[in-house]
DNA sequence: AAAGTGACAATTA
DNA sequence: CTAATTGCCACTT
C-alpha cells in the first residue's frame, strides 16, 4: 500500500472533536519523517471521506487547507469543539 | 533517472 | 512573538 493511501485511511478515522498533526499522521502511516509528504498528499487529495481539516501543524496552528486558506479549516474545527 | 512541488518541522536570530 | 533557514519526504513531470 502506498504511503498516501495509508495516510488517507488514518485521517479518515480521526474521531470528531479531535485532531492529529501532520507529524502524527506521518508516524502512524509508518514514516515519522514524512510530515511534509502528508501535507502534499492532503493538498492533492480530493477525497471527501477524509476529514483533512482535522490535520493541523505540530506547532498547534492550523496550517493550510484550500484556497480559502486556513479560515474555513479553523471554523470547522471550532464547530467540532477544538480549541485553536 | 533527475528535478520540481508543497496544507511540514525544528532551529536560530 | 515573527521571519528566515535548512532538512525532510512522497509523488509527479
Amino acid at each position: 500500500m502506498l504511503f498516501s493511501e495509508r495516510a488517507k485511511k488514518i485521517v479518515s478515522r480521526i474521531p470528531k472533536g479531535s485532531v492529529l498533526t501532520y507529524k502524527e499522521v506521518a508516524r502512524l502511516a509508518g514514516n515519522p519523517k514524512a510530515s511534509r509528504a502528508v501535507g502534499t498528499i492532503m493538498s492533492n487529495n480530493r477525497d471527501i471521506n477524509v476529514p483533512c481539516h482535522r490535520v493541523i501543524r505540530s506547532d498547534g496552528r492550523a496550517g493550510g487547507y484550500n484556497k480559502d486558506g486556513s479560515r474555513q479549516k479553523i471554523a470547522r474545527l471550532r464547530e467540532e469543539g477544538v480549541f485553536l
